[in-house]
DNA sequence: TGTTATATTTTGCAACACAAACTAATTTGT
DNA sequence: ACAAATTAGTTTGTGTTGCAAAATATAACA
């Protein structure tokens, strides 16, 4: 019997599921081995992708508050992995840099969901891996249509404060 | 230019980063509208899917500590969304029912993922949605068998608490 | 009967995530 | 030039998630 496509937008619904999971429960064992969180190890990835950077830049990198990310580089700073440096230019901004321990961190963090993926996707033929990243792809780009507009319309307020209340008094 | 398996798996692995991402977000914006959590609204799903369920066994199901579990079901009872019946079988299990209130919440939850993934695959031939369907099968499948072999061998103490130790005095 | 195992809960802890408010620096409007 | 508005980052306060260890209560076993 052939699935009818309703049958087979349940189940990929519920592999993404499945998938979330497993990275979830992937991503704890990882924090009890190395001390990083998903999080954390995230922002030091991004910033070995691209040194200095912002602290507004990488909140929105990862669709997060900047309150959230001051948290974040707060702890990462405190291991040593991240380090502020307060911007000559223009005072109010702070460049934030990977350290050398932050680098060799990366270069040794047990690869999360890559190592098991990339053993899984080894042994299958190109075609093969080729018609699974197709299908990602494809998936990025129904959730990526829903996700830009509200940041391109008004030029990216996602995820900033809100405009401040006039203050009391 | 063909891509090679390496660049074509980076890119899956790039791929499911993105989605994560997108749900991550989705998820806090159907928390803020609805004023439930991921976790807490997928609880009710499961609920929904099977009521009544032991304590263990959503926790299991979630992957998730026991003492998490408490603190959702905590949190899902003050809302009178779900409901705790001792067992008169056995007092130690607790049944945990969905409530009315439950079932219609998630009659008309904003469907996080999946109102998004249905529109975006609705124009798309069948055979399309079958490749990516088999495509995250094939991942789920490549995630999974890595993650069984804890849970089989010695039948399922994944997420339950450890061997209590002897007690003090 | 006493020991051991099971099911749930309590307690204590750290991280995450946000909103609101605050400080300091810069830009804009007049 | 200077007051008002904006921007960047931070602090403070609150709630949720997640776990481990210990505590309870009940059941099963020897």
């Amino acid at each position: 019997m052939i699935k009818s496509k309703a049958v087979m937008v349940a189940g990929i619904i519920d592999d993404i599921r499945r998938v979330f999971q497993v990275l979830a429960e992937q991503s704890r064992k990882v924090e009890r081995e190395t001390g990083l969180t998903a999080s954390q190890l995230w922002v030091v990835k991004m910033l070995d992708g691209a040194s200095p950077m912002k602290v507004t830049e990488l909140a929105r990198s990862m669709y997060l508050h900047p309150a959230t990310m001051v948290g974040l580089l707060d702890r990462l700073e405190l291991k040593g992995l991240a380090q502020r440096t307060r911007s000559d230019k223009d005072r109010r901004v702070v460049h934030i840099i990977i350290t050398d321990q932050g680098r060799d961190l990366v270069r040794n963090a047990p690869e999360v969901a890559q190592g098991l993926l990339v053993k899984g996707l080894e042994p299958l033929t190109d075609k093969k891996v080729k018609v699974i990243s197709d299908g990602f792809e494809q998936i990025v780009k129904i959730l990526g249509v829903q996700e830009e507009p509200p940041k391109l319309i008004h030029s990216s307020d996602v995820n900033l404060p809100r405009r401040r209340r006039k203050p009391a008094i």
